[in-house]
DNA sequence: TTGAAAGCGCTAACAT
DNA sequence: ATGTTAGCGCTTTCAA
């Protein structure tokens, strides 16, 4: 490619007529010009069509403009309503963002996080951050040297900031809205390694326990893969063996939007309505959850909101608004449509 | 925030005891130094944890290892798995992308595109690109400033750099799919503005009067928004109104898997199975083809080959490997699942 | 109101 | 094998 040579601030300058100092004053209108000189100066701004080098105004002013997002991955259904919130509220304010795939890989999240870094980024978002990584105070280390929200990730004692979904609340309405349904025999299926199903799982517990309900080791489902393309097809697959062989449940709480669908896919498999037969409850609120027949009952994790409010963060940190650590929790909602029955 | 004073090659010089220089050829490994040398400022960058300012090399080298991505939404199925297909393979070649959303309005890919310039981005890939900045010479234009390429937009005449989806083949295969299934009365379900829409419509046509089909102005269905959360609703409805005044369709073809899944569930309401009552096939193979009841027969648009296809040609263009205009096709593919069936 | 000059952190001749 | 110096494109003292 053949690089067309870039008109600098020396070119203006020449053109104007007046040194690169006047031109760098009108540009950032922070001197006071003379009328007719900025005129000049403007015009061969206009002339040339030239911009300023943001790389050259970072150098100096240590601001770029730009942030950096870490997340697992794209090519999911819910991540990219978190980074609509992120980027909503951060283009509004005049960045640009970075937007790079960990593929869920604690050492992928540091080369990232380096990289960024080393491209001078204002800020660093990480969604869904590993628990690693929180944990051996690689992102305590990251806050640091820059201003840093993580999302949906948490863990006590550690200096950062963060911003989470209340998935406590979120569980207990939703398990608590299926036992109000008359629901005694309830499933439970989650993936394998992810705080989040370790969390859901203890209220699943405690709320079976608090209601006399029988806990049976039988009723948790673990796939091995929660939060890929996979995961629907597995879910689907595991239910209908666990349904086959023993279907004493009514109903079935499902860590995320994913698992449901391959649940009520599972279901209609082998002859069994939803939610007739079966009631079936998810959690994200995905765009899935609508689409999917009958229309999903599920928890509302308020995704844009919480990229909203992360980018919110950041931005109070990176101008100083603020120096301490904070832990913002969005609310949830439940959302009723029609997978789940009253029995 | 209180920012950390960021350690520079000065630092790292001074604790080696040697130039800034030597220091400069110990981290790009250019130029010989002696061992002891090596030894002793690499023990250095090591303590202070030094890492060089990609933004004064950048000043200097003319080289980021920055793209731009532009696209219209990421929260929306198909997007992402392009993305994914372009930063898989920049990420291998050491880049990092800015991702920034344009909405689908003209005077926002400008805007973007100006400020990924700005940053000095190494190239700039659209995704999706407005008919309008096609046709004006707006990317004509940043394609002399910057390597560019675009996806999945097209116009005769203007250099650029294309790389597209075979949108003509995979509508005639999946038109015929259905002809050959013996159906005879095929719907027709589309979004309101976009070029690809157009085509398809044309193609649909064509294939209509080749196989002297009847050619129904009512079998052709025009949705407003044809790439929106709503979609899949607004899908749902009106064809719920098309069926029951004037039931004829044994198929339909929907212009992408959201609408597909709007004419399932609409069929479901009324009564109809689906694909014993009727037909439906899709186009984008997006991951809801797999999720929904029956699953859906669509025509693979390759997404992810799409965009490392792309990401591809813009490191040729970057790399100067050819300085000439391209139009890359990328081949589309029918993929049968259950929707379809013969009568 | 304007300009000269130093310098942001780095690289690359050029010199030694 | 190593260091000195100019300079990438810009901002900001300082001086005029």
């Amino acid at each position: 490619m053949i690089q067309h040579n870039k008109v600098t601030i020396h070119d203006v300058a020449k053109i104007a007529g007046v040194s690169i100092t006047t031109v760098s004053r009108v540009i950032n209108n922070n001197y006071p010009v003379k009328e007719a000189t900025r005129k000049k100066v403007e015009e061969a701004i206009e002339n040339l069509k030239f911009s300023p080098n943001l790389l050259a105004k970072g150098l100096i002013n240590n601001k770029t403009y730009t942030i950096g997002v870490i997340v697992p991955s794209i090519a999911n259904l819910f991540f990219p309503a978190v980074i609509k919130g992120i980027e909503c509220y951060m283009k509004k304010q005049g960045y640009i963002i970075f937007l790079t795939e960990s593929e869920g890989l604690p050492k992928e999240e540091q080369r990232i996080s380096k990289a960024f870094l080393d491209r001078q980024v204002d800020g660093i978002i990480i969604i869904d951050p590993r628990k690693e990584n929180i944990k051996n105070g690689f992102f305590e280390d990251i806050s640091t040297q820059c201003p840093t929200v993580l999302i949906n990730g948490y863990n006590k004692g550690i200096k950062c900031d963060f911003v989470l979904n209340d998935q406590e609340i979120g569980t207990v309405e939703a398990i608590n809205y299926l036992i109000e349904n008359g629901h005694k025999n309830i499933g439970f299926i989650r993936g394998s390694k992810s705080y989040s199903y370790d969390l859901k799982e203890e209220i699943y517990f405690g709320l079976m326990k608090k209601n006399n309900l029988k806990l049976n080791k039988e009723n948790i489902i673990t796939i091995e893969d929660g939060n890929s393309i996979l995961t629907s097809e597995l879910s689907r697959k595991v239910i209908i063996k666990r349904l086959k062989n023993n279907n004493n449940l009514t109903a079935i709480f499902a860590c995320n939007d994913s698992m449901a669908v391959g649940v009520i896919n599972g279901a209609k498999n082998i002859g069994l309505k939803v939610p007739d037969d079966l009631s079936v409850i998810g959690y994200d609120n995905t765009i899935i959850s609508e689409m999917i027949d009958p229309k999903l009952t599920t928890v509302d994790q308020n995704m844009y909101k919480l990229g909203e409010v992360a980018a919110k963060r950041l931005n109070e940190i990176i101008e100083s608004k603020d120096n301490t650590y904070t832990k913002t929790i969005i609310n949830t909602k439940l959302i009723l449509r029609e997978s789940v029955r009253r029995i």
